[in-house]
DNA sequence: TGATGATTGACAGTATACTTACAATATGGG
DNA sequence: CCCATATTGTAAGTATACTGTCAATCATCA
């Protein structure tokens, strides 16, 4: 008669989707450093940039949640992207909280310049698996993360970026 | 004619692996977090504990190969877990570098008990997908990360475990 | 209008996750 | 045996990724 519990061995780690999960996130960012690394970004201040170019003048709480990232540690993300120069904050006229993200030249370029490298980098996270197991975990894995959405303390609101379109038209 | 390079848009984001990846992580704790809030552990203090467990006089370095965490921030890892009294670290005889690590009594107790909190979590994680897309999902998984350990800044190497048994024996 | 409650950006605190550097200690070759 | 080299734990520095809290501001409704 097989004992009730599990034994508690290492493979209850390796096996678990947990473990992979953050596998493959030391491994991703690993990989976009690498390819990247003439540009000096992480693959957060690229989303970041991504966001501002897709919705100029968004404001930082909506921006955090269009990339899905926290609205605390955005704020670093937001300084430190202000202090290479790659993005400007205005204050608005309408709302005297709110600061209006824009891209400046210099961050237009890097934008433009990096995007090849960070292709690069997305197919090199996939190229150990056969073509066919390419898309069938992608597709998965969009399914999942939609699925999850509401699972997550920050989920994606990617509507959110239209709202501050809504206020001056 | 089409143009040669992709429009920047969001699409290039939320479709990317390295987005999913990061979504799936940060998803992935808060689901850990929240079933384990009773025991006040992180999904790598857990693995921490498991590793010990497995392999009781491990050392820092190889408890860093065996659960993939770069060895420094396993320091501070390695810290809290002993300020909570579920470790001991004890200075090695053989060499006075190292300093060996074992379960206390509590540490092995909130283990024990942690288990089913964590097997709930891990079944949550793949909840929302079809059975069949569950399986094949965690093989592709599986697959993949250990397709890309070397890609890693800290590959994973479980076999360097048993190196501090052959010392002594 | 005027009080109430929500939103915004900022800050402090905790915990990964990595980098480089360093002193103490071990180890192996000459 | 001695010295170059490697290993170990630790520390400082950067960057996510979250939790709270807070003051300023805004929006709404009695």
């Amino acid at each position: 008669m097989p004992s009730k519990s599990t034994p508690i061995t290492m493979d209850a780690v390796y096996t678990a989707p947990g473990y992979l999960f953050r596998r493959m996130q030391q491994i991703a960012v690993s990989i976009f450093v690498e390819e990247c690394s003439a540009f000096d970004l992480t693959p957060v201040q690229y989303a970041a940039l991504v966001a501002i170019h897709t919705h100029p003048g968004i404001d930082a709480t909506r921006l955090s949640a269009v990339i899905a990232f926290d609205r605390s540690t955005l704020g670093n993300v937001i300084e430190r992207l202000e202090s290479k120069a790659l993005i400007e904050r205005k204050p608005s006229r309408e709302d005297k909280r709110v600061k209006l993200l824009h891209l400046t030249k210099a961050g237009a370029i890097v934008l433009r310049d990096i995007m090849s490298s960070v292709e690069r980098a997305q197919v090199r996270m996939l190229q150990p698996l056969k073509p066919a197991d390419r898309k069938t975990l992608l597709a998965l894995l969009m399914q999942l993360v939609d699925l999850n959405n509401e699972a997550s303390r920050v989920p994606l609101r990617a509507e959110d970026a239209l709202e501050h379109l809504g206020k001056s038209n």
